[in-house]
DNA sequence: AGAAAAACTGCAACCGGGTTGCGGCAGTAT
DNA sequence: ATACTGCCGCAACCCGGTTGCAGTTTTTCT
């Protein structure tokens, strides 16, 4: 990802711009899917995971990016597409494949939202189908 | 519980009858909430950790508990209301109280589940719901 | 019943993802 | 230049979950 498209996105939400950062958001934006810390920390090498912990911390402080629990025991994270806010953008599905062990945005996918009793004040969803992807399927 | 029922539902399952599994599986179907590993250690003070989560490994392989990861970090067990399997009881809705930290069963909210692209077969839904319990939002 | 095998349990140690304290370094302001 | 603030790496810690092992109980087989 271009260096420069990451710099005008820190500075556009307010984040002080650092090298790490740039690493960090370039990584995310690159990856197709979603990634975890421990992704992250085998693609920036360089970089130690406290580091990326607290990047990541900052980021979605700051609506760069948000977080996904897939249920796998590790929080995966991908960047924000809205324009200030994301909650809306959080709600898509997720689907998790049990074979290759990777976590699918499927971002034009808004997730359901059920009726519930009288009380319940919901503010976000966690939709997240478990199976086979495609690509494993195929073999 | 009444000790009885428990054994009778172990014997039921072919999972061998032991004081702890009585203990444990009564625990569960008492309480009126899903419980963590570590609410089942406080629960029975006796008991050791590992013999709380071999017996649940035991009960979630013979269907007569069932895991929800609520996205806390911790997961959750309740029993399976179902006859033999629990696929389908387990995918009703549960809410989790950002506030009292408790996971809520609507067990009469089946999950909904989307239309996903070619090529995903499902096996499972997780879906969770967040936010403010009843019994919170009334303080 | 008695011996061997299998299953169950508690203890202690481990594992891995996440988190924090601290000291050093870098950039900014005064 | 000096003081201040924020960023970073290292190491250590935390906590839920998991495992190896040894002692005990239960089951199985004769």
């Amino acid at each position: 990802m271009d260096k420069n498209v990451c710099i005008e996105r820190l500075e556009k939400k307010g984040v002080r711009v650092t090298s790490i950062r740039i690493l960090v958001l370039g990584a995310l934006m690159d990856a197709q899917r979603t990634m975890s810390l421990a992704d992250l920390e085998t693609e920036l090498e360089t970089v130690d995971k406290s580091s990326i912990f607290r990047t990541l911390e900052i980021f979605e402080k700051n609506h760069l990016v948000h977080s996904i629990d897939d249920g796998t025991g590790s929080i995966k994270y991908e960047v924000c597409e809205g324009k200030d806010e994301c909650t809306v953008e959080d709600m898509h599905t997720h689907f998790y494949c049990e074979r290759c062990h990777r976590t699918f945005c499927l971002k034009n996918i808004t997730a359901p939202l059920v009726d519930l009793p009288e009380g319940f004040a919901v503010h976000s969803i966690n939709y997240i189908v478990k199976g086979v992807c495609p690509d494993c399927s195929r073999h």
